[in-house]
DNA sequence: CGTGTGACCGGCG
DNA sequence: ACGCCGGCCACAC
């Protein structure tokens, strides 16, 4: 019986992977669009990201950032200083709009969850 | 239905 | 080392 009709956008597969971002670990669009298979388009994941205001659900955006590790998403949280403060409460220092240590806290879904 | 856009990434000059 | 440019896919108007 169908109960209903789940249509998984491109953006709910996203909001999936980065809500299952372990705390005080980031990860970059480019590994997400690998994990989703669009690796090359990780301008979509961004893109998703921005739709994730108006998708409902609390996606931790400031755990997303780019290969950098600079939060360059930040000017599209409700403040520019709120994805830091989010990233410093979970345990992830930032710098400069940077992440500190990024590659030590990199979290790749390809990887990590992998399967 | 066509065009534009978007929080990126990688390659090339 | 730096800067520019193209690409790629999904969604909104």
């Amino acid at each position: 019986m169908p109960i209903e009709k789940k249509e998984y956008s491109f953006f709910e597969d996203v909001f999936e992977v980065v809500m299952k971002i372990p705390k005080g670990r980031v990860t970059s669009y480019g590994a997400i669009a690998n994990y989703l298979g669009t690796k090359m388009s990780a301008r979509m994941v961004g893109w998703a990201m921005n739709a994730s205001h108006s998708s409902g659900l609390n996606v931790p955006a400031q755990r997303v950032v780019n290969r950098n590790g600079m939060l360059t998403g930040k000017h599209h949280f409700a403040t520019p200083t709120q994805m830091e403060s989010l990233l410093k409460k979970e345990g992830v220092k930032v710098e400069k709009d940077c992440v500190v240590n990024f590659k030590n806290v990199f979290w790749d879904p390809s990887k990590e969850l992998s399967l």
